[in-house]
RNA sequence: GUGGGUGUAGCUCAGCCGGUUAGAGCACCAGGUUGUGGCCCUGGUGGCCGGGGGUUCGAAUCCCCUCACUCACCCCA
């Protein structure tokens, strides 16, 4: 190593490397092939965008809008910022595209990094992934039925186990305004019961007093109003038949109205997927009902229902259940000296372009250091070529895995391995 | 932004009441006679002991500062 300045990831930012991204790559294709089969499609967004459609979708007085995102000025002079979620891009994308006119419900899903400049802890990154879904046009709760089935069907696709599904509805534009004021005026007289961030909160956000973790408020909040029960009726028959239609669907839920979004777009449903396991940043999917949004962004009046799943904290989940896997080459051909060396690079090729994964050893080394390599990357099976295969047309292969070898010609070398891949 | 914990080889760690060239296991590479892996044996690559300053004849070891990582609060996927 010399003194050359070693560069590292920045604060939050990590490298993937195999063997996750197998994995990865697996998670990715179990959430295309069930995203598709619901009929949503994909969008590939930018990951830069001007700063308003976060801060006016997401909410000035939010933490991520007003801490957490990297906001910068380009050179032409405008604010723009990495997009610290993904659902303000598809509505942008959504009104700027005209996607209305697209026969409804028009449904997408989308991949690929966040930023958002917080400090990192288990399960949480400056860069993160997220999958994410967004279904449009369709206000009645079959389809926030159908947006929670898909996620609880994607999720156990994968493998997740010991997770549990929470909703809620925080009502509309009708009816929260009213609850809030009953939430204000339960706490008014509490103030010295509550812990300092939740004094904060009664001013900035009052509904997050309730899922605050501190004894204290959890005591002071008991008797508390609940948003369920100031439900205006519309609100209250959407919650209600989203719930009848889960259970025929056989999605297991609980209802938690305590459960608080952070953004402030959301209407009606809201829900969050959670999992023991995962430290303190347990939720590893979230969504609900935007139905405003689309009309603030200057489109048309379009309800809305999305969610976003966290990709670290799935693969974390699925990383502590099971090891990792590296995925091993069908073959590993042995060549001792020059001319073989030649040969099995030609097999090689031939072989591949059947699909199979090939290795080549280093000709120069000596046979048994070629297969105790083929034998470190679990190669199945193992060509081996040399002068008096080269001469007599034929070659030995083995089986790694039951030690049988035999011989065969060079020229049904083909045949031969379609038999045993 | 606020607290706590930890920094010695790629990984897991020992050494740390100061004392000659800083260790182990695993991993990686090679070899153990002519062309056969796993086990075993041998050898090799790899660390200015996170960085800087101080105390001392002498610091991985003691003191101070700093940085990084990590967990938690906050917030959230």
């Amino acid at each position: 190593m010399s003194g050359a300045q070693q560069y590292k990831t920045l604060k939050g930012m990590q490298d993937i490397l195999p063997p996750d991204t197998f994995l990865w790559q697996s998670v990715e294709q179990t959430a295309r092939s069930i995203f598709s089969v619901f009929g949503f499609q994909e969008i590939r967004l930018p990951v830069l965008e001007s700063t308003g459609v976060f801060s006016r979708s997401i909410g000035e007085q939010t933490d991520i809008v007003e801490k957490e995102m990297y906001t910068f000025t380009d050179k032409g002079g405008r604010s723009v910022s990495l997009r610290p979620e993904g659902t303000a891009s598809v509505v942008r994308s959504y009104v700027e595209n005209n996607l209305h006119n697209l026969p409804s419900p028009q449904k997408f899903y989308y991949s690929g990094p966040m930023f958002r400049y917080e400090r990192p802890q288990s399960g949480r990154f400056r860069q993160f992934y997220q999958i994410g879904v967004e279904a449009f046009a369709d206000p009645h709760p079959r389809m926030d039925a159908e947006v929670i089935l898909m996620l609880e069907r994607f999720l156990s696709g994968i493998g997740l186990q010991g997770i549990s599904f929470q909703i809620n509805s925080i009502g509309c534009e009708q009816c929260r305004p009213g609850y809030r004021d009953a939430l204000l005026s339960f706490f008014s007289g509490k103030a010295d019961q509550l812990c300092p961030d939740c004094l904060r909160r009664y001013d900035r956000n009052p509904l997050r007093i309730l899922d605050c973790k501190s004894a204290k408020c959890i005591a002071a909040r008991s008797g508390a109003p609940r948003i369920t029960d100031h439900l205006c009726d519309d609100c209250r028959q959407h919650f209600g038949k989203l719930q009848e239609l889960l259970n025929m669907l056989h999605v297991a839920f609980t209802v938690n109205p305590e459960m608080v979004r952070g953004l402030d777009y959301y209407t009606r449903t809201t829900f969050e997927v959670t999992s023991q396991g995962l430290g303190s940043q347990n939720a590893v999917a979230a969504g609900g009902r935007y139905n405003r949004l689309v009309r603030e962004f200057g489109g048309p009046d379009t309800p809305a229902i999305g969610f976003a799943v966290g990709m670290e904290r799935v693969i974390g989940l699925l990383k502590q259940s099971a090891a990792q896997e590296w995925p091993a080459p069908a073959v590993f051909i042995a060549a001792r000296g020059e001319p073989a060396g030649t040969e099995a690079l030609s097999l090689a090729g031939r072989l591949r372009d059947r699909g199979l994964w090939v290795e080549v050893g280093d000709a120069e080394n000596s046979l048994k250091s070629q297969l105790r390599r083929a034998d470190r990357i679990s190669a199945r099976h193992v060509f081996i070529i040399g002068d008096e295969e080269l001469k007599s047309g034929q070659l030995r292969w083995k089986n790694l895995h039951d030690a049988s070898q035999g011989v065969i010609m060079m020229t049904e070398i083909e045949e031969f391995i379609s038999g045993i891949c």
